[in-house]
DNA sequence: TGCCAGGCCGGGT
DNA sequence: ACCCGGCATGGC
């Protein structure tokens, strides 16, 4: 059984802090998270910049705006149309539940609050936990392709299992800590891109060795 | 130039 | 309960 702290050192060691989410308020993180679905997040950066061109980087803002004005501007981010209607629904949840305010949602208890979260459609789990762990800081362990691909890469488990598994590794074996789990997943992110340009990580440029 | 990027839904088995 | 096609832009 691996001691996943210690993944977690040489990965920190390796890379050093990666300081994220980069967004500059909750609110702003929550919509990236939905707008980075499977997309380079260069592309979320423009997208994003252009709602705050047009001042429209707030729920009130987006509640306002049709679906068709606001893929437009999220143009950049792909899938606009299908991430546009995903983006009014967490923004109808987080008014009609919480009148737009991040403080009454993050004040809901966590699990509760998944669930919710996991109701509206567009949010599936990676979304969620991206929300709760970096726009609320809240100690939920957020998996995505880069964490499967290199735990399975290393043989800690299979690439295919479900999610829930794979962040139960996490939450049974770690205390739940946010700045930990924060730096611990941008970490595999990091980590994954190199796996990915390389195709076998078994090399000495691998942190984590064979 | 084709491949890939910080998923998720809905319909079909 | 799983499987799969669809969704789309921009960078390399």
């Amino acid at each position: 059984m691996v001691n996943l702290l210690k993944v977690y050192q040489k990965l920190f060691q390796s890379f050093g802090p990666q300081h994220w989410w980069p967004g500059d308020s909750p609110f702003e993180i929550a919509v990236g998270a939905i707008l980075t679905q499977n997309t380079n997040w260069g592309n979320v950066e423009k997208a994003i910049s252009n709602l705050k061109k047009q001042n429209a980087l707030s729920a009130m803002a987006i509640h306002k705006m049709t679906v068709r004005e606001l893929s437009e501007l999220i143009r950049p981010s792909g899938y606009f149309n299908i991430k546009a209607k995903r983006l009014k629904c967490f923004i109808e949840f987080f008014m009609n539940d919480y009148r737009g305010s991040i403080k009454r949602m993050k004040n809901e208890d966590v699990h509760s609050l998944r669930r919710k979260l996991l109701g509206i459609s567009g949010i599936g789990p990676e979304t969620a936990d991206s929300i709760l762990l970096y726009a609320l800081k809240k100690p939920i362990f957020v998996i995505d392709a880069y964490t499967k691909r290199v735990l399975s890469r290393h043989s800690i488990m299979e690439h295919d299992e479900p999610y829930e598994r794979f962040q139960k590794l996490f939450h049974s074996s770690l205390k739940e800590d946010v700045k930990l789990f924060n730096e611990y997943h941008a970490l595999f992110v990091r980590a994954g891109k190199i796996y990915c340009k390389l195709k076998n990580p078994l090399c000495e440029k691998c942190p984590l060795g064979t």
